[in-house]
DNA sequence: ACCCAGGGTAACT
DNA sequence: AGTTACCATGGG
């Protein structure tokens, strides 16, 4: 399957090195490439529009890249505030992926107190020591393929205390007791309780995994960065105009107060 | 040597 | 309900 897509609607350097998602590299000639899905997608920018290519079906990636909504929309909704309106302009083409729920669960417990860098080395270590070789690398293991694993186990991954969060993680989803598919159906408030159970998963981490696996785009996962952008722009809360898209808005804040230590008003 | 990183937990007031 | 030390690891 090829897919073009316009340049106007992403920008897949801001959308893969955003923070939502940590197996996207950049290889020397420029060409993106993950496995998602246990399967490769590389993506690259041309002159034409971003070319997508893999074996997962047109329908696959549409739901993977969000490919259905006008980020066009929330930009203009957002403009209406002057700190989003500058962050929309330097993150502009930035899109909330569709990711895989136990993945994107297994990525963010990992996330908390770590850096980006360092997470992606972990998720990588996970994926060559417990993952099934897949086309150009491994696919992240399943849940099932992760059953009964235990912290020392998880040692080579060099997680630190993280190691017993994913396996207490991995034996809940095993189990039943962790259904991710039921999550699709509760809204924000009971989501956010229930992927809380999960030693390790606290406030900020589910919201991450509600916002990027589950698309909830009211959830507005507050670490550090955004917490400074609050203090300093939005003592009060949120600007109305965010309401129902808080997870879009961040996502603009958090790109661009990282990369530019500032907004510029 | 010290501080920080897409935080959470447990043990305190 | 709101604070605080501690948690492994690695880079600046």
């Amino acid at each position: 399957m090829k897919l073009v897509i316009k340049n106007s609607d992403i920008d897949i350097k801001r959308t893969f090195q955003c923070g939502q998602c940590f197996r996207w590299k950049q290889d020397a000639d420029g060409v993106f490439r993950a496995i998602v899905g246990g399967k490769q997608i590389t993506a690259r920018e041309t002159a034409d529009g971003v070319v997508v290519e893999s074996e997962h079906s047109r329908g696959f990636l549409e739901n993977y890249f969000d490919l259905n909504t006008d980020y066009g929309e929330y930009i203009r909704r957002f403009s209406a505030d002057p700190v989003l309106k500058s962050a929309c302009g330097h993150s502009a083409g930035i899109r909330i992926l569709r990711q895989e729920p136990f993945e994107t669960l297994i990525g963010f417990i990992i996330s908390q107190n770590n850096n980006i860098p360092r997470i992606s080395g972990i998720i990588e270590r996970l994926c060559e020591n417990f993952g099934e070789r897949a086309d150009g690398g491994f696919a992240f293991p399943s849940a099932k393929r992760l059953s009964g694993i235990t912290a020392e186990e998880l040692a080579p991954l060099r997680a630190g205390f993280r190691a017993r969060y994913i396996a207490d993680a991995v034996r809940r989803v095993n189990s039943g007791e962790t259904d991710l598919e039921s999550v699709y159906a509760m809204p924000l408030g009971n989501a956010r309780e229930y992927l809380k159970q999960i030693v390790g998963v606290g406030d900020k981490v589910a919201d991450c995994v509600l916002l990027f696996a589950f698309h909830k785009l009211d959830a507005f996962p507050k670490d550090v960065w955004v917490r400074r952008v609050m203090a300093e722009y939005y003592p009060n809360g949120l600007p109305e105009c965010t309401r129902g898209a808080e997870g879009v808005a961040q996502q603009y804040l958090f790109d661009s107060i990282r990369a530019d230590g500032l907004i510029k008003v």
